[in-house]
This record gives C-alpha cells, structure tokens and sequence, in this order.
DNA sequence: TACCCGTGGTC
DNA sequence: TGACCAAGGGT
C-alpha cells in the first residue's frame, strides 16, 4: 500500500465525482452502445471492446448485431460463423466465449441477461471489469468498474505508486473506486472516468491544461503525470519458426482447424510444421511430404519460400510458405491423421482465419 | 501467481 | 523500427 496522498485517505471523494459527472456530458463521444440499455447490445459491446480501441471494435460491433439482433440468433449460430465474423479482432476465445454465453443466457436465464454484478460475473468471457460495466449501464448497480483508463486516472490523482502490472494491485484501486463511484448515477460516473482517461487523461500527453481535476491532482501538483501510473515491463515476445506446407490441387488448398492450447485456437491454417530455427532443411520438407503421402513434382519443391512475419503481443510469428503443387489429392488416410480437408476459392472466404493466412492468400490472389 | 491469449495504431 | 498501448479474462 502506498500512500502518496492524504486526498485519499478520506472516506469519499464526491468532489471528484460531481467533477467527472459534469465533464462527461460536454466531452463525450457519441458511440452507438451508448443510446442503449438493453443488456445484450451492452454486452455485446463490452465483450468487442476488451483490450480493442473503440475504432477497431465499432465496424464488428455494428456487424454482430446486424447479424444477431438477440441473444437468440447469436446462441444458435455456429461456431464457425462468430468466428469468421470476429476475424482480425484478434484475442478469438473471447469469440468462442461470446457464443458459449449466450447459449447459457438463453438456457439457463430464459434469454433474459442476469441482473446483478454477482451473477453477471458467472458468465464466460466475462470477469470484474466486464460484470461491473453491464451492471452499471444496463441495470444502474453501484459496481466500480477498473479498467486501464481507471487505473491511470486513480494513480495519478491519488498519487498511487503501486505497480498496475501485479495482480495484487487490483485490490488496491478497485477499493479506491469503489468508493469513489457516485451514489445518485453510477452508469454515467463508470462511463466518464474511462472516457476521460481515454481522450484527456491519456497514456501520452494528458491534456493537463485544461483538465477539471488538476487542482486536486497529485501527479500534476508534483510534476509527476509522466512517471504515473507505474507499470513494470512486460516480458519480452519470442520469435517462433513457422512452415506452412501450402498444399494445392486444381483449384483446391488445403487447410485444417486448429485447436489445442496454442495461438489461433478454432482458426484455419496451412499444414504447419515449427522449427526451432529459421531454415527448414530440404530433406525435413522432404520427409514431411512423405508422412502426409504428398506426391509432389519435384521441380516445385524447390521454390522459395514466401516469408511474412507477424507480430502478436507476447510472441513473433515468422512464417515461410511452401507452396507446393500436388500431382494428386492427399490420400484420404494423410486427411485423417493430418486434420487436412480441400477447399475451393470460394469456400476458403468462409473460413476463420489468421491475419497473416488471410494476407498471404490475397498476395496471392487466391482469394 | 504468472503466463497465456491478437491486432492495429502511435510515437 | 520497436516498444507501448487498448473498455480483460482464463487457467
């Protein structure tokens, strides 16, 4: 516990409050999921916008709901189907969850979103902060919500210099919000103190100048605001050695779903061979084409691979191609084993896929 | 608890 | 170019 600040020590803080309250309505901006209460579009919104910029979540927001108008229509879709919607929004199990969930509202709940913190919270896919959101804006519960925005703004003005990064400093802010949360609108105060960390108490260059709270702020009276709130390094990405056998017959590529424990879970790929190092010799290749009872015209085995790298946020991707023409399908024994299946143009749009797939299809033309 | 899960924007 | 970051959650 580290107390910078004798603000904090006091019981509540409505000035803050009252402070948010009447920055928020001249500041925010006008985002669909705000015209409603319905607790389904909330947590559809909600679910879209963990750790995604509100530009990159709105166009899938807008798209989910064209697609699904209830709980209803989105328990009933197929797994595949989110999935291929959700694609390019990257964290996919938050898709998987999405789906899994709103089969549980309309079995469980009689298609009606619960309606507490408590039971919120049992939902998959959906933790502390997401509960606290969909409570407070769809059913007016005086739940703080804590997301990054909270944390900054609370370590600054508070003068917190406990580490974000540790689990263990959750308890510390949420205690703190919890307080600080207004009794009479609690939906508008959680929306506002995010909202305000997002557009005037950012990461970078918080608008200080004008902001309503400066007077109060422990960071800004102590020329601070760039050393707050802190936050420990995260653990450096390592880079991992992709092959791709990109296997083609006709008009047909062949793919599988992957699954398991690993990046990607229930998206579709090339037959993936990893090596610890950067080169496949030519002799793996080889040998791997014979496992699969591949029979490739040996003039093409030779080509050079296309290279694509690909950043994710724990780990590097660096990719190589073989595009490898087949002078006969896979046996169907090689498909059993492998998980490998055909697809045609056409089909292969359908399926959930990678980034990094889907743009090395399109540098390729194929589709 | 520590580590895992994507992608795109920004400086 | 690379590090940081964004309305976190699961295991």
């Amino acid at each position: 516990m580290n107390k910078l600040s004798n603000f904090r020590t006091q019981p509540a803080q409505p000035f803050f409050a009252q402070a948010l309250l009447d920055w928020y309505p001249r500041h925010r901006r006008d985002l669909p999921w705000r015209h409603t209460q319905n607790p389904y579009a909330i947590w559809l919104s909600e679910i879209i916008l963990q750790q995604t910029r509100v530009q990159q979540g709105l166009p899938y927001y807008e798209r989910f709901l064209a697609a699904y108008p209830t709980v209803q229509d989105l328990a009933n879709a197929p797994e595949q189907e989110v999935l291929r919607l959700w694609q390019g929004l990257g964290y996919y199990s938050r898709a998987r969850n999405l789906r899994l969930t709103a089969q549980q509202v309309v079995n469980e709940y009689g298609g009606q979103f619960p309606g507490t913190y408590a039971e919120l919270l049992k939902l998959r896919g959906v933790g502390p902060y997401t509960a606290a959101a969909i409570a407070s804006f769809a059913f007016g519960e005086r739940v703080a919500v804590l997301d990054g925005n909270v944390y900054r703004v609370l370590s600054r003005v508070f003068g917190i210099t406990t580490d974000i990064a540790l689990p263990a400093a959750r308890k510390e802010f949420q205690q703190l919000a919890d307080q600080l949360i207004s009794y009479e609108n609690p939906a508008d105060y959680n929306q506002a103190i995010m909202e305000f960390g997002a557009i005037q108490c950012t990461p970078v260059n918080p608008d200080c100048l004008f902001c309503p709270v400066r007077e109060q702020c422990f960071a800004f009276q102590h020329g601070m605001v760039q050393q707050l709130p802190v936050k420990s390094k995260a653990k450096a990405a390592r880079t991992r050695y992709f092959h791709y056998f990109v296997l083609r017959h006709g008009e047909q590529v062949y793919l599988r779903r992957r699954g398991g424990k690993d990046i990607w879970h229930g998206l579709f790929d090339f037959h993936l061979l990893e090596t610890p190092e950067a080169e496949l010799p030519a002799k793996a290749l080889l040998a791997e084409l014979e496992q699969l009872g591949a029979r490739v015209a040996t003039d093409r085995v030779s080509e050079p691979a296309a290279l694509m790298r690909h950043t994710l946020s724990h780990q590097k991707v660096e990719a190589r191609f073989h595009e490898l023409w087949l002078d006969a399908p896979l046996p169907a024994q090689a498909l059993q084993s492998s998980g490998l299946e055909a697809y045609a143009a056409a089909q292969l749009d359908e399926l959930p896929k990678p980034v990094i797939i889907t743009n090395y299809l399109e540098q390729k033309s194929i589709i």
